[in-house]
DNA sequence: CAGCTATTTAAGAATTAAGTTAAATTCTAA
DNA sequence: TTAGAATTTAACTTAATTCTTAAATAGCTG
C-alpha cells in the first residue's frame, strides 16, 4: 500500500469508526432509510443522526434522495458494503 | 449485528483509523518488526510510534516479544490480518 | 560499573471530535 | 398562507486525540 492509499483508507475507516455511524451503515446494508427511521433504532436525537450522516456523505460513503419532506439515505460505495459484510463475517457470531 | 458487537467493532476500527497505525499494521502483515524498523518507514519519532503501538496493544491487535534491547512486534489477531487483506483488495490498485 | 542503544513514559499544547440545544430550512397539506 | 413534520445548521461545551519534547527505564557491551 502506498502512503496516499493508506491516508485515504485511514480517513475512510475513521468515518466508520463510531458506533452510531457503523450502526447506520449496517441498517443501510439492506436498502434505503430516512433519518427518522434511523433515529428509531439508534438511541439519539435527529440532529445527531443528521450530523453523523453528513460525515458519511462527505466521505462519499452515503448518498440520498429527497421525496416529499423525507430524505432517503443509501450506501453509494459498493466496496463499503463488501467491507461491512467481511467485518460481520469475521467479528460477529450472529450474522444477521 | 447487536449493539454490543457494533460498539466493539467501532472501537476496533478506531484503533485502525489512523495513518500511522494502519501503516504499522500493513508492515506487520509480513511478520514481526522492531520499533526502530517501523520508524524507518513511518515519518515520525520513536516515541510517537511507541504510543501508537500501545494503542494497538491495548486493543489486543498487536503483541510483542523482547529480545536483547529490541522489541519485536507482531499482529496477534488473525481476523485483523484478514480484514487488512480485504481492504487492500477492495481499495488499493497495487496490492503489495 | 559506565556508556550506549532501544524503547517507554510523562507532561503539555494544539487540534479535532462529539453531543446538546435551539433556531433555521424545506416541503406538505389544510 | 399558515401550521406542522422532517431534516439541517449553528453555536457552544466538553472530552478525546495527536504530536512534541524531555526524562526515565531496561538491557547490552566494554
Amino acid at each position: 500500500m502506498q502512503t496516499q492509499e493508506i491516508d485515504e483508507l485511514a480517513a475512510m475507516l475513521k468515518a466508520l469508526a463510531h458506533p452510531i455511524r457503523l450502526q447506520i451503515l449496517c441498517l443501510l446494508q439492506d436498502g434505503e432509510m430516512t433519518v427518522g427511521e434511523i433515529r428509531e433504532t439508534a438511541q439519539t436525537t435527529n440532529a445527531n443522526i443528521s450530523q453523523h450522516l453528513t460525515i458519511l456523505r462527505n466521505k462519499g460513503i452515503v448518498g440520498f434522495r429527497k421525496e416529499a419532506n423525507f430524505i432517503y439515505n443509501r450506501i453509494t460505495d459498493g466496496r463499503v458494503i463488501k467491507l461491512i459484510e467481511t467485518m460481520q463475517n469475521l467479528f460477529c457470531s450472529i450474522k444477521e
